[in-house]
DNA sequence: CGTGCGATCGTG
DNA sequence: ACGATCGCACGA
């Protein structure tokens, strides 16, 4: 296991977002270690797209970590509801980060079923297996992400990423690029292909 | 201080 | 297709 060094964060937000695909987020709770193969994410650039909560580099309380070097946790409430993790990149001063949408879960199945469906792992049904991490607010729910990760740098201790792990190692069939969900409002960002799978 | 969301999710 | 639910941004 060897955590993404801190290079890795400084570079474009798409960039970023393409290579994060296949890592490996890193859940370390008292009960034990989840594991999730991250499968799809979102670049958010603040100096150039609408669908950004720093877009033009609006600043406030809320988005403060989007304005930190690359590197750190962004953690918001949605919808009064569900949390959203973000990944941090850039340099400080340009608003930019990878929203992680959905993972595998590889180890930690019993703690991640437990967190979500109150339920052990095997009396999940297909289908709720099928839908553990698959969207960001399950996914925080799944790896028991809140908002105290919020400005958390991501090669911590309960929270971090890593491109091997145990027996896993990065591996990406086909990567493909998609229109991002939920930013109908954005203008002519909705149409970039900054949601990225595989 | 009051008002209206929103990078979602589960159900119908 | 729709409602739940609440922290926060913003305007008065």
């Amino acid at each position: 296991m060897k955590k993404l060094e801190k290079d890795f964060y400084l570079d474009e937000v798409t960039a970023v977002a393409r290579k994060l695909v296949g890592c490996f987020l890193v859940r370390q709770t008292e009960g034990g270690r989840i594991i999730g193969r991250i499968n799809e994410v979102e670049a958010y650039d603040g100096r150039l797209d609408k669908a950004c909560h720093a877009y033009g580099h609006k600043r406030t309380k809320r988005n403060e970590p989007l304005f930190q070097k690359g590197g750190l946790a962004h953690v918001y409430l949605i919808y009064g509801r569900y949390y959203c993790l973000n990944v941090v990149t850039g340099n400080a001063g340009e608003p930019a980060a990878v929203l992680i949408r959905g993972a595998e879960i590889l180890e930690g199945r019993e703690l991640a079923a437990g967190n979500r469906y109150r339920q052990s792992w095997a009396e999940l049904t297909d289908r709720q297996m099928k839908h553990l991490a698959d969207g960001p607010g399950k996914l925080c729910l799944a790896m028991a992400v809140d908002k105290s990760f919020d400005f958390e740098p991501l090669d911590g201790r309960r929270l971090y990423v890593c491109r091997e792990i145990g027996r896993f190692t990065r591996s990406v069939a086909g990567l493909k690029a998609h229109r991002r969900i939920g930013i109908e409002y954005a203008e002519e960002a909705r149409d970039f292909l900054w949601r990225f799978t595989g």
